[in-house]
DNA sequence: CTCCTTGGGAAGTGTCACTATCCAAGCGTC
DNA sequence: GACGCTTGGATAGTGACACTTCCCAAGGAG
């Protein structure tokens, strides 16, 4: 498969494929001479995961990069290379320890995973991005003036958590290694919009068994 | 307060205010003479939504000014300017209906609704943003064939559908009307994050368990 | 009187994901 | 063997976005 086949069977213009070669989202293909080379089904296969990243997931280029350098990265066992990746996925900015309300959202962070005994989390608590994302969002609420402690996270906690549960249960039907990480990349970037998207339509839903239509 | 002041406490910089007000996101202040205007705890409460909107929740610039147009809008009963608000959210790419993937994902996502008995939903799939970033997603982990159907959703959107409940139930411990309202599109905005990372969290304890620390 | 602030507007900045253009070197076809 | 096409490689340009900088004339405070 050429370049131009490529092109058309993933749907990406040449050019954007030029791009990603460049920006090392894609190995090169195989060199027939200086004019041609040929790519493969693997080749087909991560450029539409480097699409569905970046399209769907709308994240960054130079993240993807990340990500993927930690995938091919042989010389790490499967569950580093695995959570390697997905540690590199949230861009997030770093919390400001001076900030007022950053600290409080730390306490209540913490409080919030003693309370559920996750105790695995707490360990991480210190370098994980999801814990340090989750404060900036809690202290962002807050600073607007709105309570959002550990007694009102905790049930949505307990339902992202059996939401965990069924990620993983739903990866373990993969039979490959490799598809079982590219499974759990895309359970964390692509799934978070079909979630997303299936909050808000359970939020129509619910809106309107209760108010009913007023239209 | 004038601009210096409202800027000191909203921690947003002057510029950036006269930008916003420039934008239509903020509404003029009371002009006292011409080169004077007093704003109140209004504007800044509205500023540090504008912020957490722009900022937490990534929504750009266009978009919040469509929001806040429809909360604004006096014209409308409160459950009309409500689903308008929530409704100028999401920034979803007509899916195209050539697409046989696409096509697809349809009947995938009714097939859905089917079987959980959304009717409401189900009423306004035509129209609904939800349901159309829904289908994007599905469209798209079916292109890199990956099968995700209803089946498999079925249980997601179970526990979406609690924590929509959930939401409801949060917005109605609010006495006014406008802090409701205003709550209820921080709910869709800044708790999104929220969840995010609860979700990120819950996977790493799962993952923590399940097969323990390889450090 | 002087300095500072005000609203207002125009123009510049930096990031990001492409996209367009150009190039010399092959390949396939006639 | 001429011609049109494609290739990898590189550079520069584009358009959207969220600011940010700069400048202005008018008013107010000390």
């Amino acid at each position: 498969m050429r370049l131009a086949e490529l092109s058309e069977r993933s749907g990406v213009s040449t050019a954007t494929i030029k791009y990603y070669l460049r920006e090392g989202l894609l190995a090169p293909g195989r060199q027939i001479n200086t004019t041609t080379a040929e790519y493969d089904e693997e080749h087909l296969r991560r450029l539409r995961l480097v699409r569905a990243m970046i399209q769907v997931g709308g994240v960054p280029v130079a993240t993807v990069r990340e990500v993927l350098d930690h995938v091919d990265d042989d010389s790490l066992p499967r569950t580093i290379r695995l959570g390697a990746a997905m540690w590199a996925l949230p861009q997030v900015p770093e919390p400001d320890e001076e900030d007022e309300f950053v600290r409080a959202a730390h306490h209540e962070v913490s409080a919030l995973l003693e309370q559920l005994g996750w105790e695995n989390a707490k360990r991480l608590s210190t370098i994980s991005p999801a814990y340090r994302s989750l404060v900036v969002s809690v202290a962002a609420f807050r600073r607007l003036g709105y309570g959002w402690g550990a007694e009102l996270m905790a049930p949505y906690a307990e339902l992202m958590h059996r939401t965990a549960v069924l990620d993983l249960d739903n990866m373990e039907t993969h039979p490959s290694e490799e598809e079982r990480i590219e499974f759990a990349i895309l359970g964390a970037i692509i799934n978070e919009p079909i979630l997303q998207s299936l909050h808000r339509l359970a939020q129509e839903e619910e809106t309107a068994r209760r108010y009913g239509f007023d239209e």
